[in-house]
DNA sequence: TTTT
DNA sequence: TTTT
């Protein structure tokens, strides 16, 4: 039975995103986003809480992030969560939980005290990476 | 700023939850979930693909998924992102991803061919589990 | 600047889907969602409570509509808000609000006390309906 | 069964929200949210296209939007679906469509010519508004 | 390890 | 490693 699979978040980019182009003319880029949550302690006391998440985004959503998306920017992912094994250099395998996008919106937050413009007000929205480019994402390097 | 971190699955469960009842009075669960998802390949054939997910749901949530909750049952979960560092037996520290639940509704799916009744049609949803509890969490091996 | 407009139902379909073809190809379903809540008033009673959706679903979402989904059938549908006009009898402007689907999953319930099969367990997930259609929708009586 | 009702928003207020503060002490704010789309139509050109919700928002978040919000501010909302009925003023029967919210998160954004102050960087999260403070909205004109 |  |  059909499952439902589908993440919503909305953050600011750890860094810019590193964007590899496969053979075969696919795009692949990965980013980290960190969602901020705070709350109030038994003490009253405000605690901030950050939250980082591995972001994968393929073809033209890939591209997009290539040119518009900057460390620092403020955005809207939709996606979709995504557990994959990989060797680590002792030979063991370990875990990373990725999310996978399916739409990217850029909102107007940027950092305080930047220099640079805001983020361009542009929004790309493609329909959802198909799953025929996923076995190229498990030859990848993260 | 204040960010946005929301997952929302609608899956079978893996196996019953495990209930941990701590000092202090709170409940915590744990349990995977599976998301089917199905695609054609380049040949056009139907291709199945399962994600694991790994859900902890804290307090009434917890007592909920004790008393209803059993291996194969359907439900629909709304929670948060969450990544954990712990030390593996090698004293390596390794990184977990978890959907800690704010809700989980019931539905009616079970197992083909399952002999016991069905789901019983009953659905809990809680306040968002408050960041109070959380550091408990840490003290959990998983 | 580009905006998100989403919503989740998870209910049951108060009549069959009414299904036109339209020329040119493309077709257009509607059908009505129950979505069930039930909440404690001041007394401690349970108290249940049912919201009631327009759903229009397009092309192969209305074909799958059409094949597959019955009155009392359990689905998941996720769209977008969609508020349009129409004139009345008395030629007076009114307006009605649907829900767009870009996405319907059968969900295993049905009917309490029916007697009929279950939902067939199947699944259909399509790429957002493209706002080329939409203009045909303006032409639908409801 | 319980079902699942959720709407998910990002958009810019389209008014100062109004604020009534009820006998009893809850108060209840209104206010409309645009949220913008675009497309491409047979052409390629480019389509800009406006939905416009109601909002409704009860006790802390009507507050909180009455302290913090103002026409042109950009904010996520999550809530629910709700129709209502009400007697226009030749007495017939009509029905709105609102979003009562659960959460509204401002996010950075504001009107693009704004002269003003940016939105301050701020963000309210409640506990989902209970159904027990629903009748009074039945009693409210819009 | 679920489900179809 | 972001943001406030």
């Amino acid at each position: 039975m059909a499952g439902i699979n589908k993440v919503i978040l909305i953050g600011n980019l750890g860094k810019d995103p590193e964007v590899r182009h496969l053979e075969g003319g696919a795009s692949v880029a990965h980013f980290t986003l960190a969602t901020n949550d705070h709350y109030k302690d038994k003490q009253g006391n405000r605690v901030e809480r950050t939250e980082w998440h591995n972001i994968t985004a393929w073809r033209g959503l890939a591209e997009m992030a290539e040119k518009y998306l900057k460390k620092g920017h403020q955005v809207y992912i939709e996606g979709k969560l995504r557990t994959r094994q990989y060797q680590d250099k002792d030979n063991q395998t370990r875990y990373i939980t990725e999310i996978v996008a399916d739409e990217i919106t850029m909102l107007g937050g940027r950092p305080s005290g930047s220099d640079g413009p805001a983020a361009p007000e542009q929004a790309v929205a493609v329909a959802p990476v198909t799953f025929r480019q996923e076995p190229e994402l498990d030859q990848l390097p993260f």
